[in-house]
DNA sequence: TGAGAATAATGAGTTTGATTCAATTTGCGT
DNA sequence: ACGCAAATTGAATCAAACTCATTATTCTCA
């Protein structure tokens, strides 16, 4: 009789997830719980208030006033328990550790930067650096433990390796807006024979544009060029000298302001999950454990095109079993 | 690997109870359950943890930083929770009822006040009323539907009513300190040979002092005298007029002030369950349920003395069972 | 408007975590 | 050292929460 509804804290979880992604496939997607399990929930949670959360029909997902108050309360209550399970793990597991970290993408400082500026008030005693640069391989330096981490959407699998997926998006071509090709729906391969692809000043096995689309194909660009910072690939975007391919949260705030159009690679867009590697010992460490969950809340919070993704960690041994 | 600790609400009522009962013993009848789950409970979150929530030696048992941490946590949320709870209860189910009460005792006011005026808060548009006094039997009055809830030490067992136990009290007999009995450890059923009883004026058969205590020992006292209320009760023991026997909780709150002591009666203690009275068919009425758990919460938040009951809910049949 | 794809709901079966029960250990007072 | 109450422990049980497989609904685009 007591604590007749008997809320719990998944509820409010599932609640939150539902409002961010506005569908119940994606929400369970973002909680790694299939699509069923939060029907059932939402159900039977409805069923004990006596009374509708959100409307079904129509599409961005509009909850009830008893859907909004728990949001309310989701809002209140998951980032208070957030931080008390920092200062818990603080508490109880050394208050610090080194994390030496590299990206393989300058674009990733848009939301490295807020990330490391949150945790650092919670983990001052750690100790951080970063590298980053196209000049060296940071994945087996992260082997040989001269990093900690590395943010890359390119696994080496490894078997002192761990990846742990962030986001997936998509890989979107960008093309200047008086550009032949800012007509056309989506690119096909064929449609970049006579452009110059700029790229970063790597390998093109490791990019995704080749790879996943002109090896595919069998296509090759006219020319390539590279460049190494995203600003500097969009000016020469703009200035008609070529085009590119980049993320689309990293291009989704210069379309506006820019005379930038970008276009999905192939009719299905090209999806990448961005990584974040770890020495395997170090899965468990709470210090680290914080640092990809403080990660994946701002990048939520703050790219826009970015979806949760479906596997939860990849592994030398998992994925060779695959 | 995300949600390292994955703390529960469960977790920080238990530590909430466990603060407010000092021991698991306790804390388990408070949140009826075992006292074995709560050691379970507590010592998978602490190994989740990797750390001590409390000291277990010790008596009024002593919280590390840890624990305290998340009662911290507890204060913030809980009451949030409830409030979202009420919320919701209210948006569901009809915001208004009938809520005409009756007390048999007056010492009751002190943690009904209280417990009205938190509710009124929440549920404005319940019409409430009260009634009290001995000269009129609240509960065939409350089966008869002429009312809706009525506090009452004194289960008549009724089909239609059902008993909600709000906490258990021990009967003190209330003696002058001047009194010869003020030196005795307890008070045994000959002591009260020769002195007066002073009681509420209702049936002695309905007073636990003499139903589990005289009668048993098949003694009587040397006279009675009747009161209405608490405080001319304890004003005629201060004066030598008599002795009489009351809750612990009402009584707590003159022991210093006054020239009144209080001991047990028989070496056990009497103790006592004070229930509230409802009809069956209100049992899940939203507006009552959320009066009942406003009331426990201001009962174990302001009286000192009682205790959490063991039994959940009393009803006709359920106790014809037994 | 009707076929196909995506999303949501449903039912049965399974898993997991929380709880109980029974037995044992620990701590404390005499 | 003994005895009692409280706490711990392990095994067994139970129920909530989840998954899988299927069906129903809704959306969208020809």
């Amino acid at each position: 009789m007591s604590n007749q509804i008997g809320l719990g804290l998944h509820h409010l979880k599932t609640l939150n997830a539902l409002r961010q992604t506005g569908s119940l496939v994606e929400a369970a997607r973002m909680l790694h719980l299939t699509q069923s399990a939060l029907s059932h929930q939402v159900k039977e949670l409805e069923s004990r208030i006596g009374m509708e959360l959100f409307v079904r029909k129509s599409k961005p997902l509009r909850f009830t006033s008893a859907g909004l108050r728990l949001l309310t309360l989701a809002d209140d209550l998951l980032p208070q328990i957030r931080l008390a399970e920092q200062d818990l793990l603080r508490l109880a597991g050394g208050e610090s550790g080194r994390l030496h970290m590299a990206i393989e993408c300058h674009s990733c400082f848009q939301w490295l930067m807020p990330t490391i500026d949150s945790y650092r008030e919670h983990w001052p005693e750690v100790e951080m650096d970063f590298a980053s640069g196209f000049n060296f391989a940071p994945l087996p330096a992260l082997a040989r433990a001269e990093l900690d981490l590395v943010i890359t959407s390119d696994p080496l699998l490894s078997p002192e390796l761990v990846y742990i997926p962030l986001f997936d998006y998509e890989m979107l071509l960008a093309v200047s807006r008086r550009h032949p090709l800012a007509q056309k729906e989506w690119i096909a391969p064929t449609d970049l024979r006579q452009e110059t692809l700029i790229t970063y000043p790597v390998e093109h096995s490791r990019l995704a544009v080749f790879k996943d689309f002109m090896d595919k194909a069998g296509e090759e660009p006219a020319a390539t060029r590279t460049a190494e910072m995203t600003l500097m690939m969009l000016q020469l975007v703009a200035s008609q000298r070529g085009v590119c391919a980049l993320p689309n949260w990293a291009l989704a705030e210069y379309l506006d302001k820019s005379h930038i159009q970008c276009r999905p690679l192939g009719e299905q867009g090209i999806w990448c999950t961005l990584y974040a590697a770890i020495r395997a010992e170090h899965q468990e460490q709470p210090y680290i454990v914080d640092f990809l969950e403080t990660a994946k809340e701002t990048c939520f919070s703050r790219l826009d095109g970015i979806r949760p993704c479906k596997t939860n960690e990849v592994s030398y041994s998992l994925s060779t079993v695959l």
